[in-house]
DNA sequence: TAGTATTGGTTCAACATTGGATCAGATTAA
DNA sequence: TTAATCTGATCCAATGTTGAACCAATACTA
């Protein structure tokens, strides 16, 4: 088992206030407690609930407790932090929504400069060889599709889809559904989404980049 | 010339970061542990760690471990900072593609008392006798349609969308947009997408959300 | 008001984990 | 052979966790 308890914790205690837990009083329960619930030493806890002090989460005081300092359900950072906790299901859907509507602006709107960019990024992919080369370029070539959208909110929908795919669950996730002939399959959808954006097909495009997410829902899922 | 096993184990070692393992911590696994994934003797890892850190891939702490240096350009952090510049043509587009979707989903997922508190919402808005009243209950009817699509990240993308909405450059052009026929208009097709959910039409209001969004987008950016 | 219980603050010793360092011997390629 | 590398092993130093004890501030109760 992995060391650094106290890190853990404290992003778990992050997790649960952002998630409105203890809101009605502002209080959390006392270290002693949350030592037993957690099953570690009070030390560890005490660490843990130190880092949330530093970063200004919570206040301490001797003899009363440790109390929320003003949470804001709805402020950005708690929004994100809830995130965190997609399900590769919510995510799946929601690219099978946004991913196509990029590819078909990006049909419509990319410079030659930005869609040459994309196929570099798909051929690269193709001729990998291993599974972590392969990861990188696939996740790049999608990138570059959102990136000739020219919708900069779009964009950065992606880059915190990214992000969160990257947490460790999806990475294992991702690693057990890999396989040399998926990794064909997937570069052929590649190259039809690829033909399509050349052709300026926003239509195409957008139908070839559902079939392939259909494919790596199927492959991810097991559905 | 020898093997040069520690080069090879290296180069495994960066595609792996590149592709992103081990990002959810920064935290790699110790070296007696890669030292057995890769079956050598821990020098041989340790010498290949040791090239990481030297191109300052990777910082190494006795007692700790080894963490990776690069910080993610694609933090949760950066991209939301950049999100908050979101300019309102591109905001619209994304609630044009996103919010049919969720209706069309809560048609489908939602459950009754769900659907009478959009309804609720609806009502209260149309009753509404002056402009920030009316946007609070506009914005909650909104709201109300996301929290019962059973999609709990694309709930959250439109908590996003709402707090940057929030901000005053958005506040000040809602306000500019408003006038009591508008308002009509608006409380007319909210009852068009309730009347779409309550019949368990996702097609329907899907189709009704959209045509919504349009009037609201040449309401906002006078198009 | 006085006493007791609760709660965070502090310190300590023991142990486990992890990177740092070194060395003798085996292996491999030039 | 020779030089470089890898192996296997041992010990060291830094850090984290545990479990415990005691202190200080606050809250509660008789």
């Amino acid at each position: 088992m992995p060391k650094l308890v106290a890190n853990d914790i404290a992003t778990v205690l992050k997790k649960r206030i952002s998630a409105g837990e203890w809101l009605q009083d502002g209080r959390m329960p006392p270290e002693r407690d949350l030592a037993a619930e957690f099953g570690v030493a009070r030390n560890t806890v005490r660490r843990a609930v130190g880092f949330l002090e530093e970063d200004g989460t919570v206040v301490r005081h001797v003899g009363r407790g440790t109390f929320l300092t003003a949470t804001n359900p709805d402020s950005i950072a708690a929004t994100v932090t809830r995130m965190e906790g997609t399900s590769p299901a919510d995510m799946m859907e929601i690219r099978q929504l946004l991913e196509p509507a990029a590819a078909a602006f990006a049909a419509t709107n990319a410079s030659m400069a930005e869609l040459n960019a994309v196929r570099e990024a798909h051929q690269i992919a193709c001729a990998a060889e291993d599974m972590p080369d392969f990861e990188h370029w696939d996740a790049e070539f999608h990138h570059r599709v959102f990136a000739c959208c020219r919708n900069d909110f779009l964009k950065e929908i992606h880059n915190l889809m990214r992000t969160i795919r990257n947490q460790s669950p999806w990475f294992e996730m991702k690693k057990r559904s890999f396989s040399e002939e998926r990794r064909r399959v997937y570069c052929d959808e590649h190259q039809t989404i690829v033909d399509a954006l050349l052709r300026r097909d926003p239509e195409s495009a957008n139908q070839a980049m559902l079939a392939h997410l259909k494919t790596v829902e199927r492959n991810l899922l097991g559905r």
